[in-house]
DNA sequence: CTATGTGAATTTATTCACAGCA
DNA sequence: TGCTGTGAATAAATTCACATAG
């Protein structure tokens, strides 16, 4: 059968891990998963007119173990300073390279229904570097609209991608259709894929995907809740 | 500052864990991230007309490996039988069970935008269990109106949550809005909260919150995508 | 002969505790 | 004094390997 799907964060590489970045020699999966979170924090604590930060305070904030945040940073050298706390801007910016954050990366959104709508309105991706540079659609009703600034195009277009070098895609299309705009996409040269659709995906080896299923998520809040 | 942030998975409980479910004696907390994806694996088996299934052809759907599917069930009982595999139906509704999504959810959903219109729409939630049973806004053009058969009440009628019997809230306001609603959901009995805003929020300890940040997801892609 | 269930081995992640710097 | 950076200790998760059941 073979039905390839990382699901869910953490299934991401088990291959890989070693080749690429060896700059930053071995940084755990863990510490990866945590970086876009102290960037969250990191930016939120520069928004509030600070400059350094301790690991107390940053782990107060995000409400995890200051040792913990120590650790993770300590994976690549040295950004505080002892007796002060880490330099805000400098750490951001480093943090950002690590992601490859820094260069920005344009992305297609596919499916511009409800949660795609939403998906163009949500300001959490320009704060890391996305940009939503195309979004596409099969309702002809849809085409030719704009929404957020952006032009709703047709599917068909998809194939213009690597010509524009777009390298990411969201998709966000009923699952009936999702295979065949996955397809679509990795022939038009995109390597990653953020996957909205509850829907088991194939893709060749080299394209990486990561599947968020609001529902899953919250199939955990139950059992982790007091008895009622 | 003491800002309370359950953020994005795994944050949950490090305190309660030991408490409940005694019954199901300590599963790990890795593998109650995973049940709810074995779930959805064992429902599509369902759906292809398979009445078992091995641990290798469930590991082969979702992409994981077979003694860690093993491993995981052991935790709670046996279920399978040697030579043949694990009776799908059995399974699924013990894991339902452990999970805590046997008994339905009634669920609240706050703000009925773009995303508060997808999660209405979103098939998934019900696979697991849970009823969106109320919808809230504080628009006024759209409170009285229907989505998906959910009519849309203000956000006043919050209050009447408690009587209703409904203890789980999703929140898909603007960030702006969501301590307040939170508030307002905790002081209605609200126990458990799935949160879309891209923000931090105060809880009391006995309140748990699982946070989804689709942009901080998406920032982990570039990392682990081969070099273009 | 196939597939489970599980101790044991291994790998990975977290936390502690403290030396050393500002 | 206050905080970083990090080895060492601990804890948790994964994988192996095999005895055992159908």
């Amino acid at each position: 059968m073979n039905v390839f799907t990382i699901l869910n964060e953490r299934e991401l590489n088990h291959e890989f891990d070693v080749a690429h970045n060896m700059r930053y020699h071995r940084i755990p999966n863990e510490t990866v998963r945590r970086l876009p979170i102290y960037l969250r924090g990191l930016i939120f604590s520069l928004e509030q007119g600070q400059e350094k930060v301790s690991s107390r305070r940053l782990a107060e904030l995000l409400a995890v173990n200051p040792s913990q945040i120590r650790k993770d940073f300590s994976y690549f050298g040295d950004f505080g300073t002892p007796g002060v706390g880490y330099n805000i801007k400098k750490l951001t910016k480093e943090i950002s390279k690590i992601l490859k954050l820094d260069v920005g990366h344009k992305t297609a959104l596919v499916g511009v229904g409800n949660l795609g709508s939403a998906v163009l309105a949500y300001p959490g991706f320009k704060l890391y570097g996305f940009d939503i540079a195309a979004a596409f659609d099969s309702d002809p009703k849809k085409v030719g609209r704009k929404i957020n600034n952006v032009l709703i195009e047709d599917v068909s277009k998809l194939k213009t991608l690597k010509r524009r070098g777009i390298r990411l895609g969201i998709i966000a299309v009923p699952r009936q259709a999702a295979q065949e705009i996955v397809d679509s996409l990795v022939k038009a040269g995109v390597n990653g894929i953020l996957n909205f659709c509850p829907c088991y995906i194939t893709v060749p080896k080299k394209v990486k995907v990561i599947k968020i299923d609001i529902a899953m998520d919250l199939a955990r809040l139950p059992y982790y809740m007091p008895v009622s």
